[in-house]
RNA sequence: GGACAGGUGGGUGAGUGGUUAAAGCCAACAGACUGUAAAUCUGUCCCUUCUUGCGAGGUACGAAGCUUCGAAUCCUUCCCUGUCCA
């Protein structure tokens, strides 16, 4: 299959890249490909103790299967040997060693996920494992002869541990190099990640020529940032809209985000291009469109980009309902009161909200109930006790809701 | 191997013998406001228990002990981290 004229694949691939190093490397690199009818080789590294994806990895798949579509080859590289290291943060210490099953089961719920976005074909998924384990200790004292400690101590986050008087440990070294590495294993023309990402990336391409390949190129795409606006997208930060998350958590989670955050999601997140982006954010400022409108929009856009059209509008119609409306969920779950939280008198709520999980503890509830946050079939409910219950109970602590039901 | 500094609640960070379950800030949760949000304001923010009270009890300041009427705070040993010296 030919591949598509250099400069329009140029042009494909700079949209929405945060940085190309460089850009007339690359350049030289698809006309070579489109010559010698190559695929390029590009590589993007995960963690395997992670599989759970959200939308901020979404940006680095989306443009991975940019280059997809321009016909090349897309290396989904799942770390577990540098899993162990963890890439150095500052926090983190060495991981346990995860078991084989554990990978290959992370490495499954992986393919679950990035199929949603990748293209099934055109996709290689690797482990560094299988070159990083047969590694011996010469080879491994080979690889650190190709790079200084002062070079590893540039990269921002060892620098600033390292005024700051924070420990760094020898095997957090490991992980650059040893992700340099896996470009040497596997030839790759270029590798991708988040800007965070580009010390790292820049370690591949010294060590690539160290061994005699040609050194690879980097796109970096940006960090998306989290719910918050402030904070890149994290699980641990819990400012994150999972991929596998339900239509309706996705929606309202979206429709969470700040007006301003909206349309750098429209701009990482969604195909639209950025003349149109510009446009709306124009449109909105200058009040001509209805902020609520277009992020109800993006909501939409982004459900049906993992779940479906019509999925979406459920979402929607959710959404009107349980928080424009303040009305109870079509699906409020149903439970089954525990005994331990009747007695003689009546209903003790603070135990019943702790038991639904509607609260994190009894005391929290307590808390909770004293502080007018519980409602019972629409009525405030101030006491902790409950003196006449119905048999149904539809209690509302928030934006939770849950129907309990009374056995008599 | 030696000298010195340090390890506090989800995060940050005060606190050096006694209203300290431990300031402040951030996050989180709830309430008000609103166009979804954001912003702002208010309250809460270890657990259990009841007679819901500025109630009772239990846990908590790296670990285990010691001193004391009383310790996050003193002392001892241990673990961990950093800096400098070798």
């Amino acid at each position: 299959m030919p591949f598509p004229p250099v400069e329009e694949q140029l042009a494909h691939i700079k949209k929405g890249l945060a940085e190309l190093i460089r850009e007339e490397e690359l350049r030289e690199r698809l006309t070579a490909s489109a010559k010698e009818n190559r695929p390029l080789r590009i590589k993007a590294g995960f963690d395997p103790t992670a599989p759970d994806l959200h939308l901020g990895h979404t940006v680095l798949l989306r443009k991975m299967k940019h280059f997809q579509d321009l016909g090349h080859t897309v290396i989904f590289l799942i770390g577990d040997m540098t899993g162990l290291i963890g890439d150095p943060t500052g926090r983190n210490i060495t991981r346990p060693p995860m078991t084989r099953d554990e990978i290959n089961r992370n490495a499954e719920t992986y393919k679950e996920q990035v199929f949603k976005i990748l293209d099934r074909g055109k996709t290689e998924i690797r482990f560094n494992s299988t070159w990083l384990e047969p590694l011996t200790f010469e080879n491994l004292i080979r690889l650190c002869s190709k790079y200084t400690v002062a070079r590893l101590l540039e990269r921002d986050d060892f620098s600033a541990r390292y005024k700051e008087g924070a420990p760094i440990f020898v095997h957090e070294f490991l992980y650059s190099l040893a992700q340099g590495f896996d470009s040497v294993a596997l030839e790759c023309d270029v590798e991708m990640g988040g800007t965070d990402q580009k010390f790292n990336l820049l370690v591949g391409r010294e060590i690539q020529k160290d061994y005699g390949q040609p050194s690879q190129i980097i796109a970096t795409v940006p960090i998306l940032e989290g719910l918050d606006g402030i904070e890149k997208m994290s699980k641990s930060k819990g400012n994150y809209i999972g991929i596998t998350e339900p239509p309706k958590v996705m929606f309202r989670k979206v429709m969470q985000i700040s007006d301003h955050l909206m349309f750098r999601y429209y701009e990482l997140l969604t195909d639209m291009p950025m003349r149109d982006v510009e446009q709306l954010r124009h449109e909105i400022i200058a009040g001509k469109r209805d902020p609520m409108q277009a992020k109800m929009e993006l909501g939409c856009r982004i459900v049906a980009d993992f779940h479906s059209a019509a999925e979406a509008d459920t979402a929607v119609e959710a959404f009107d309902r349980e928080v424009r409306h303040g009305l109870e969920p079509a699906d409020t779950e149903i439970v089954d009161i525990p005994p331990q939280v009747i007695t003689d008198k009546g209903v003790r709520v603070d135990k019943l909200l702790a038991m639904t999980a509607l609260a994190p503890s009894v005391t929290d509830a307590a808390r909770k109930i004293k502080a007018g946050a519980v409602e019972i079939n629409g009525a405030l409910q101030l006491d902790l006790l409950l003196v006449q219950p119905a048999d149904l109970l539809v209690v509302r602590v928030g934006k939770k809701w849950k129907r309990v039901r009374v056995a008599s």
